[in-house]
RNA sequence: GGCGCAUUCGUCUAGCGGCCCAGGACGCGUCCCUCUCAAGGACGAGAUCACGGGUUCGAAUCCCGUAUGCGCUACCA
């Protein structure tokens, strides 16, 4: 697996880019970055109808966010383009005709409706449905009587009646298909647009594609694309079918289950390079062991050999845990940075803007091992923002405390803190320890009470962290309101 | 219905004839650490390797069959 290959993704702008096909993209980039091979975007737009708006550059994005770098494409160029198959159309106008002048191909006039009743009928009759070849093989006058009908034909492929169509798959190994169970299917369309089977075979064989790394799904239809080639004389590519990312009902992913688009991951706080990580260990593993690996170490190790065959559940609370990892990994200053717009946007308005910097760089190494998403963060940190954190004065409580003790608690403890001229965290573990011990309490007593009075919160970063990031100014006016909550509550 | 593919802990997987009465990870449980929450550490529960036949001295690993699941079966990709 060392000679370069050229290996394409080939999307069609029809949605959102959902994980299963960035999945797939993934293996193409890194079998060409591990072969030093190339890496081509193109653009499969030829299904007019369900052609959808921005579809492309969210593609686009998606693989950007990844890092998938593109050799040859759209928007980058290169030797084989146009990259749109809608720019192409003359190629497979010209392949398909040709197939009909070799004969390997045939004009069909049979209406929808027509094909829609056979359908019907050969299902109710429990024959497989298949089109049933009326014009296979149409004398010339009854062409002519249809052209003249103004009927715009299909160009279908004339399947051989017998024999087997067989291929080796670098994944799934030999299979075998008879071609009698293969119906004459559609090449050409009439709005002039190619189906997936040709255009894919036409531009496959034009960009000198090596390998064609495509889900599984597509086994079925391996064989057409390999008689194609056949009839066209063309030398086909190596096939490498993947299994399919799956949804908890074990059912191919889709948007029911949360086949979110990839760049949805991104919104929801999840690093590029956890999803890559993750992605790639979806069908694929290096050994019985390493689950994290470097970008770089992926395109040294990856091999078509150790993808699996069998589909996989995408499993979220792994990919949470994983992120989690990630996070944790990336330097103090980068995770400021990353999270800054999740603050932004996840900070309640009344949240002064712009945020400060400094202030945020000091409270986020209390965050950075505790969040598992990005999106999390404004969560873990608002207190540390908000004017007064609003919380249920019960709270204030501890299960082995009274009101009054813990008024008096709270009192003595806003008197020593006052008296603080140097407001950090050892000065305070200082201070806060011994009076636990003075005011005959538990350490996690006072401290539980000095916490949610301070955050609002029973869960929380450390406290002498915590209050020292506030400041003493912020402690003592939140200490001060705790205890006004807990004189109303005794009144 | 036809054709194709698959089948190892709940999930992701290792395993390519003896090292496996099956290893790792997530999740889960217990414990340790500890001011709470995390993180970290230790331990544990969890798979008769879908089932049934072969082949072999020996099978999760090879072969056949069955079952189940999934995919395809469009002028979608």
């Amino acid at each position: 697996m060392t000679a370069p290959v050229r290996v394409r993704f080939a999307p069609s702008p029809t949605g959102r880019p959902q994980v299963g096909n960035i999945r797939t993209a993934m293996f193409d980039w890194l079998l060409a970055r591990h072969t030093g091979g190339s890496f081509i975007l193109r653009i499969e737009d030829t299904d007019v109808a369900r052609t959808e708006p921005g579809a492309l550059e969210a593609i686009m994005d998606g693989l950007r966010w990844l890092g998938l770098d593109w050799d040859e494409g759209p928007d980058v160029g290169g030797d084989y383009g146009p990259y749109f198959q809608s720019q192409r159309l003359e190629l497979y106008k010209e392949a398909a005709e040709r197939l009909v002048k070799q004969g390997d191909a045939y004009y069909c006039y049979c209406s929808p409706e027509r094909l829609e009743v056979m359908r019907k009928e050969q299902v109710a009759r429990k024959q497989p449905p298949g089109y049933d070849r009326r014009c296979r093989d149409l004398s010339p006058q009854e062409r002519a009587r249809k052209e003249a009908e103004g009927i715009v034909p299909v160009a279908r492929f004339k399947v051989p009646l017998e024999g087997q169509t067989r291929f080796k798959d670098l994944i799934y190994g030999d299979v075998v298909f008879e071609n009698s169970t293969i119906d004459d299917f559609v090449m050409l369309k009439s709005d002039g647009y190619p189906t997936y089977h040709l255009a894919n075979v036409v531009d496959d064989h034009a960009m000198k594609i090596s390998h064609v790394i495509r889900g599984e799904e597509w086994i079925s239809s391996t064989p057409r694309h390999l008689l194609m080639y056949r009839a066209l004389g063309y030398e086909p590519p190596r096939y490498v079918h993947t299994p399919m990312i799956l949804g908890p009902d074990r059912a191919k992913l889709s948007k029911r289950h949360g086949d979110v688009s990839i760049l949805e991951y991104c919104h929801q706080g999840y690093l590029p390079e956890t999803m890559f990580n993750f992605l790639v260990l979806i069908g694929w593993s290096l050994d019985d062991k390493t689950e994290i690996l470097t970008r770089q170490q992926l395109i040294e190790s990856f091999s078509l050999e150790r993808i699996g065959k069998t589909g996989a559940i995408f499993n979220k609370e792994k990919l949470d845990w994983m992120n989690g990892v990630y996070i944790r990994s990336l330097s103090l200053e980068d995770f400021v940075q990353r999270s800054l717009p999740f603050l932004e946007k996840g900070l309640p308005a009344a949240v002064k803007r712009p945020l400060d910097i400094d202030y945020i760089r000091r409270m986020m190494p209390l965050v950075q091992e505790r969040a598992k998403t990005l999106v999390e963060v404004p969560q873990l940190v608002e207190f540390f923002f908000v004017d007064q954190p609003d919380y249920n004065t019960e709270l204030l409580i501890d299960k082995k405390m009274t009101l009054e003790s813990t008024i008096k608690t709270l009192e003595v403890s806003r008197q020593r803190l006052q008296l603080m001229e140097v407001f950090d965290e050892a000065l305070l573990e200082n201070l806060l320890r011994p009076l636990a011990e003075e005011l005959g309490l538990k350490a996690g007593q006072l401290f539980g009470a000095l916490r949610t009075a301070v955050t609002g919160r029973t869960a929380t970063p450390p406290l002498f962290q915590t209050m020292a990031v506030l400041g003493k100014e912020r402690c003592l006016k939140r200490i001060n309101a705790a205890l006004e909550k807990l004189h109303q509550l005794s009144s």
